[in-house]
DNA sequence: TTGTAAGCGTTATCAC
DNA sequence: GTGATAACGCTTACAA
């Protein structure tokens, strides 16, 4: 394999010189330049990663931590999140790491080794929990980050995120079942483990309250784990008395929606906009959503900009350490704090709502 | 940031006994050892990645590189992919490198710049084209991969692959269709830019020739690329005389079997096993399958068990560069070749057929 | 059982 | 414009 001292040799100059020229610095004598590129070329040398990490400080690499296995296995959103990633970095041309950790005590383990072995410049979090202990641990660590999502105490934890504003998306779901004509309109969660579960619910009470709707306790269901409890739950929603029936359930995802989409069939009952169906929302727009019958009508995350978004801060953050970032304006997007991004996300209707 | 100096300073000996210590080297004084171990974890410490692959030859890192990024956006399968691959990474306690490349000139330079710069100690490959030019190129290049996926010159071109047998499992599906009585079997398929559709497609034509059912080409599409050409090659299908309407819609991937699905529904044609209905199959398992109503009858592929054996060879490829692999026998695997892996995949039977 | 020292392939600092 | 040379943090002969 070709060092540079292959290169130097091969173009007779000091691997200083070589360094230079292929490094883009002005002090290097045009003809020498190009001697040498075409000679590095000629031998496929390309700077070995390891000894750049090591002479210089950056690795030109960042990890993807999720939080938990369970979240890979289970949660499609984040698949989807994987793959919009490694396209943004690529863009940005750094190598994505991507890292799983079991427990929260194997998480802490992994990033202080991922901190302390420097096999990165930075960290994207996800899965970020109400109560969200990796922050800290974070900042102690020292290690520029950016999160995926809000604690819920965002405000007085000064730390850098980009979130897409789930309450927001909630509100207009709500608002555009109300100009459906829908006034018992029932909420499905799955767990409050992640913030955002927390932030699409008071989206939807929001929601109901600017059209004067009163939230009803028997129709909003959270904690929901699997297709046999949202089962369940639909079943109880539709023993209650005749006129006390939602007409729509707003789903606090795709997945969950999926659910409900299979226990409504399940239980006889029609989904979509005509009277006498049930209208079912849910959050996300995962493809399928655009696949299953009727098509859900749901929240598209705008998963490109949000990952974007959090490289761009995240090489900020690498670059400058301690630096104040820039609050530049654009559409579709809040400056919630100093390196504090909330994304809006965008409405999409299709046939079942 | 500890470095192996300062653990050495505090503990009272050289960097060479830190070293030795922390790398359960036998001869080291077992008090030394215990004293070195405290110090490190009181700082702190661990070893700087880049120095580590500089002095040793390895990274432990893997690259998954697949060929395409249009695969990443729109083939939901490579994102359950990595989720996997990320869990068996991290269960070999190998960090996971995932880099995507736009076109084929890319992905060239970009192997040889992963391995110039020797950022990785081997490669996953996917998306195998039945004449992938991959394969030279990176036995030229001289660095240890392993591909999921088989070309169609396989048995010549000697390289390790894990694959799963596409072929054993279409002959599967049309065998149960055609014990639930279906004698018109047709056949949609994606682009055959890759083999797994090459291997799917051989697997059907054997599968109507062990039931002696002759292929019809008017019930077979190939190529289709988008929802609107599945809805028409539907709607051809159905528009051949009434007693040569087929009875049964295999499609070549979940992703397919969803714009059939789609199709079949807008045409007003019911989808399922009894009489007057329609059976539709797909390929995968992909999550969303046992979700769309009716449950999607497919093929499941061993995501966990491919991507598990994918990293079994590699890390032996990368540990003997050379040697020959050990092929031992286990259920549901057969060697086509030496490194040359072939998985059976299982047969999930929904109510679409 | 422990320490000394060489070297992995870069980039940055200085001198020429 | 160019070239020695030190340093980055580690592992591994070799010496003690």
């Amino acid at each position: 394999m070709a060092t540079i001292f292959h290169v130097a040799e091969k173009a007779g100059v000091s691997i200083t010189t070589v360094s230079r020229a292929l490094n883009g610095y002005s002090d290097v004598n045009e003809d020498t330049r190009r001697r040498v590129v075409e000679i590095a070329g000629e031998l496929n040398y390309y700077p070995s990663a390891a000894a750049r990490s090591l002479r210089g400080k950056r690795t030109n690499t960042i990890v993807f931590a999720p939080q938990v296995h369970a979240h890979i296995e289970s949660e499609p959103f984040f698949k989807e999140f994987i793959g919009a990633l490694a396209l943004a970095c690529f863009i940005h041309d750094l190598s994505l790491l991507v890292t799983v950790a079991d427990s929260p005590k194997d998480t802490r383990e992994l990033y202080r080794g991922l901190a302390g072995s420097r096999r990165a410049d930075g960290i994207i979090l996800a899965d970020v929990e109400p109560d969200d202990e990796r922050i800290q641990l974070l900042q102690e660590i020292h290690i520029p980050f950016v999160a995926f999502g809000r604690t819920t105490r965002y405000g007085d934890l000064t730390y850098p995120f980009v979130d897409v504003d789930g309450a927001a998306g909630m509100q207009a779901l709500v608002a555009h079942l109300y100009r459906q004509g829908h006034r018992r309109i029932a909420y499905f969660s799955g767990p409050f483990s992640t913030s955002y579960a927390l932030h699409r619910y008071s989206g939807y009470q929001q929601g109901l309250r600017q059209h004067g709707l009163v939230e009803d306790a028997r129709c909003v269901v959270h904690e929901l784990q699997d297709r046999a409890e949202t089962q369940a739950a639909v079943a109880r929603l539709f023993a209650l008395p005749r006129d006390e029936h939602p007409t729509a359930i707003v789903a606090s995802s795709d997945r969950l929606a999926l659910d409900v989409h299979y226990a409504l069939q399940a239980a006889g009952l029609s989904i979509g906009r005509s009277p006498g169906q049930i209208a079912v929302t849910g959050f996300d727009d995962l493809p399928f959503a655009a696949y299953v019958h009727p098509g859900l009508t749901t929240v598209r995350q705008p998963l490109d900009a949000t990952c974007a978004t959090l490289l761009d801060l995240l090489v900020i953050l690498i670059k400058h350490k301690s630096e104040p970032i820039p609050q530049h304006a654009e559409p579709g997007l809040t400056w919630l704090g100093p390196q504090q991004i909330l994304l809006v996300p965008e409405l999409v209707i299709r046939d079942s709502a």
